[in-house]
DNA sequence: GGTAGCGATTGCGTTCCGCAACCACTATAT
DNA sequence: ATATAGTGGTTGCGGAACGCAATCGCTACC
């Protein structure tokens, strides 16, 4: 990749700054999809399997994922580099961005409300929790349950509510 | 914009996942560039004049600018709105990775070098410049030079550094 | 030896990018 | 009046990237 020119923002754009890069990652950190399968058939969005393919070998040049050393037919597990881990506070500026400036799916809203209203030190939170799963470093003593857990929670009980209001309001409907 | 999902990060994506939009919000933003042919001319990465003309256009159909009324022929004022202005932390996490994770050169990195310093606080005292800017907002009263004027300042400072550097580096290397 | 699952790859049409030239208009100077 | 510079774009075109569907070569399982 020829870099346009030196600046940090230009070099973060460079590398993310498509359609799909920044939803791979999401669906890496926040879904914890971390084969190809995995990754294509549980995309909200519907990436094509050539896209997915090619955004994965440009993120492992980047430096940002590495990929498990498997032959060809069997499952490539793909971690997070401490760099892809530090992409966080780029998913969560566009979400909170989002969120505030765009409509959307209220369950899907419910889990970047959850992180803004658990405040800055939830991100450290999650950005340790993912230091765990994909570098491998000892998790941390802590009482309850953690970061994911609360924020998959959260997703799963506005999921729920959101259900039954759809039924309910079918049945007002009628 | 037909909406590929209703995640908020996503939404975000949609409008601003491309090579050009962020880099155009934050000449703006970061450059106070607000004609046309400033931001043409202006590029560090060298926008070409369609590609600026369309991406206005659609920050414009976004709501994240506003064109001042022009004719044919005359100056057309962009500005921010205040979605636009919310963009600001999406700006500074994109800097801020690729200020650790990234090669480029020193006197544009110290200007992101400069925020990370400065804090949080001072992304707040950025987008309240902004507003006033922008947006007509009345100044705050505060003492001492602005935020922006700090920042400028700062990569004026090392903008020289460097410069003088550069020429002892070739006298010494004769 | 058939089936399912794995990570891709290929072909092909569409869209987007990037470059250069050009346009219509206004303002200013001569 | 005419020339010149500056304004925000527009057009044409070749090449690159994107996006979709179908397919591939491989492994594991039974």
């Amino acid at each position: 990749m020829e870099q346009r020119s030196g600046c940090p923002i230009n070099a973060a754009v460079e590398l993310l700054g498509d359609r799909w890069s920044v939803l791979v990652l999401r669906d890496i950190i926040f879904g914890d999809r971390r084969y190809f399968r995995g990754l294509l058939t549980g995309s909200v969005e519907g990436i094509a399997s050539n896209i997915l393919a090619d955004r994965l070998v440009r993120l492992v040049e980047a430096g940002i994922l590495t990929r498990g050393t498997a032959a060809r037919g069997q499952r490539a597990l793909y971690s997070l580099t401490e760099s892809g881990i530090q992409t966080l506070p780029i998913l969560y500026a566009l979400g909170d961005w989002g969120l505030d400036w765009r409509p959307g799916d209220d369950a899907l809203r419910s889990r970047q409300q959850f992180m803004r209203d658990a405040g800055p030190a939830f991100l450290d939170e999650l950005m340790d929790e993912l230091r765990v799963r994909h570098l491998g470093a000892p998790p941390k003593q802590r009482r309850g349950p953690g970061a994911f857990e609360r924020l998959d929670a959260a997703y799963a009980a506005e999921r729920e509510r959101t259900a039954c209001e759809s039924v309910t309001g079918t049945l007002a409907g009628r």
